[in-house]
DNA sequence: GCCGTTTTCGGCCCGACTGTTTTCAGTCG
């Protein structure tokens, strides 16, 4: 049993023990417990063997027995017994806006509610409406949620796609006949969610390698099997689509299975028109041969074009660029010079800072900015001017220790629902880097929200906007917010908008990114982290970037630090 | 349920908003 199995089952405990109205102090426990093993190095089993559960922070005594359980008889019986009580489908329903543990617990004990589909009938009836603690408006609102889950419904967060890939590619990558495995599809573009993860592979007989994918832990039932190609569930909820090609035919397989189709098809005309002919087999000539091309670059070259990297083949006028030559050169990894977004344990997060100058040296950063919340975010335990201050003397100290990497000192500020600043501007122009940001009144009307943002971005002290939008990908939509008249006031006030990496978040989206470099607004490709891992979770921002066609110099954390500096002054 | 301790019990994360029951439980960040 894998860890993130086991951590899995504290999490649906500590949600089942909260529909039954448990202490929250509990609740929490299970739930710390489980952030905890989902992250550890070594397989549960292993620590199990060696009696060291116990170290585990956050595994008491309790804990301890459970995970036992858990490992000698593949269950928890505790869990086991509350699923009999209350159905999982009621987990489903805590999910949406304005239902929480206690909302969903009376609909299903009033009503028998115990999925979405029954609620949304129950609404049709009015029936939920009469409920105490219910009214008209939270039907409203209740429908509107179970909207949203529909549509995310079958679409999985790229982050998670991209996990299992690696996992299954170095899977298949182990087995003797295997001679290449790539993602591809819309995984490889890298787009926010993903209906399912193509892999293709390059082997002489694909027998093999479609019955060892069909063989792996993560796989729940074969839906689909041809010779050369094998459709599989997983348990994860996502379904992985494998095709193996011969090796002469793996480039084009893979290059096709890439697409987007519309981009896919614009190749095809165009090599049509050359009298080429373009398929997953190969290019062939007007004399009907195969053209020697060795990888993806030779296809287009052959075709009269650019290189189109996966992130911009959406069949959105790249293929014109190309045939042009007016592709943007896009910004990649290696570009990446520092973080401006990182919480610490002043905060709410589990990073010392220690911790972050480690990491982001073997990131090869040369800076990174620690911007803890402000003083009015109670929950995340948010800095006063006191413990501020004494953050930042900190930091100064540390780095006239630190010769070839530089912390800059900074904040997370909220923006108050009344449109002030959490700090006054003496406080703020005291520091490096200012990030205002929005976490409470997100119900306001646009016009309010849009008038919150706008007047931090009047203030010259407030450097960047981070998580425009405040949208979390099927979770929550974004708050009401006039996007084109802030884009135009940070383009008028020189304000820095952020790509937030965040798989939940990725805010903004590569939309608005693409109109913010139209407008000249600078970008700053941030974190937010509040964890080791998700320092890495850079890429996603990058390839939100990319997708915008944003080169290195659309982004100032590619700038050097004398240059960044500049910037922010 | 965990943790730390003054070692076995008390503290652990707070406050605003919402809709309405016009006082507060429920939800959220």
């Amino acid at each position: 049993m894998q860890n993130i199995e086991i951590a899995w089952v504290f999490t649906e405990l500590a949600d089942l023990l909260e529909l039954q109205g448990e202490d929250f102090y509990k609740i929490r426990a299970y739930r710390r417990a489980a952030e905890v093993l989902a992250k550890l190095e070594q397989p549960i089993q292993e620590l199990h063997r060696r009696r060291l559960l116990s170290k585990i922070p956050g595994v008491g005594k309790a804990i301890e027995e459970k995970i036992k359980e858990i490992l000698e008889t593949g269950r928890l019986k505790k869990h086991q017994q509350l699923l009999q009580e209350i159905p999982r489908g009621v987990l489903e329903i805590k999910q949406l806006p304005g239902i929480g543990p206690n909302r969903a617990r009376v609909l299903y004990k009033e009503l028998g509610i115990t999925n979405l589909e029954e609620l949304a009938e129950a609404v049709n009836k009015r029936q939920v409406r009469t409920l105490k603690g219910f009214s008209a408006k939270l039907e409203w609102d209740i429908l509107n949620g179970i909207e949203m889950l529909r549509n995310r419904q079958g679409r999985t967060r790229l982050s998670v796609a991209r996990e299992l890939a690696a996992e299954l590619i170095k899977y298949l990558k182990l087995l003797p006949g295997t001679l290449e495995v790539e993602v591809a599809g819309s995984t490889r573009r890298w787009k926010e969610t993903v209906e399912d993860l193509d892999l293709v592979a390059a082997a002489e007989d694909p027998e093999p390698l479609l019955t060892a994918l069909a063989a792996h832990p993560r796989v729940k039932e074969i839906i689909e099997r041809q010779s050369y190609r094998i459709c599989v569930a997983t348990w994860w909820g996502l379904s992985v689509d494998l095709q193996v090609a011969s090796p002469e035919e793996f480039l084009f397989t893979l290059h096709r299975n890439t697409g987007s189709k519309d981009h896919y098809t614009s190749l095809q005309q165009i090599a049509a028109k050359q009298g080429l002919k373009l398929n997953h087999h190969g290019i062939k000539s007007k004399q009907d041969e195969f053209l020697p091309i060795n990888n993806e670059v030779g296809i287009y070259k052959t075709l009269g074009m650019e290189y189109v990297p996966p992130e911009l083949r959406e069949g959105s006028g790249e293929v014109e660029a190309a045939l042009r030559g007016t592709l943007p050169s896009l910004i990649n990894n290696s570009d990446i010079k520092g973080d401006l977004h990182i919480h610490t344990t002043w905060s709410d997060s589990a990073l010392g800072i220690d911790d972050i100058i480690k990491r982001c040296r073997e990131k090869g950063y040369s800076y990174a900015a620690i911007t803890d919340h402000s003083r009015s975010l109670k929950i995340a335990n948010g800095l006063d001017l006191d413990r501020l201050a004494q953050q930042h003397h900190l930091i100064r100290e540390l780095n006239k220790k630190l010769d070839d990497f530089t912390l800059l000192t900074g904040v997370e500020m909220d923006i108050l629902p009344n449109g002030e600043l959490d700090y006054p501007d003496e406080i703020l122009e005291q520091m490096d880097v200012v990030i205002g940001s929005i976490h409470t009144g997100f119900k306001q009307s646009k016009k309010e929200i849009t008038r919150r943002i706008t007047k931090a971005m009047e203030n010259e002290r407030v450097n960047i906007i981070a998580h425009l939008t405040g949208r979390l990908i099927g979770r929550r939509e974004p708050y009401e917010v006039d996007i084109e008249e802030l884009l135009e006031t940070a383009a008028k006030t020189n304000t820095i908008l952020e790509i937030n990496s965040s798989p939940d978040r990725l805010d903004i989206n590569e939309v608005y990114a693409r109109q913010a470099k139209d407008l000249g607004i600078k970008i700053s490709i941030n974190t937010d982290a509040h964890d080791l891992m998700r320092l890495d979770e850079i890429v996603y921002g990058v390839a939100v970037a990319r997708r915008a066609g944003l080169e290195p110099q659309d982004v100032i954390n590619t700038l050097s630090l004398e240059d960044l500096q500049e910037v922010l002054r």
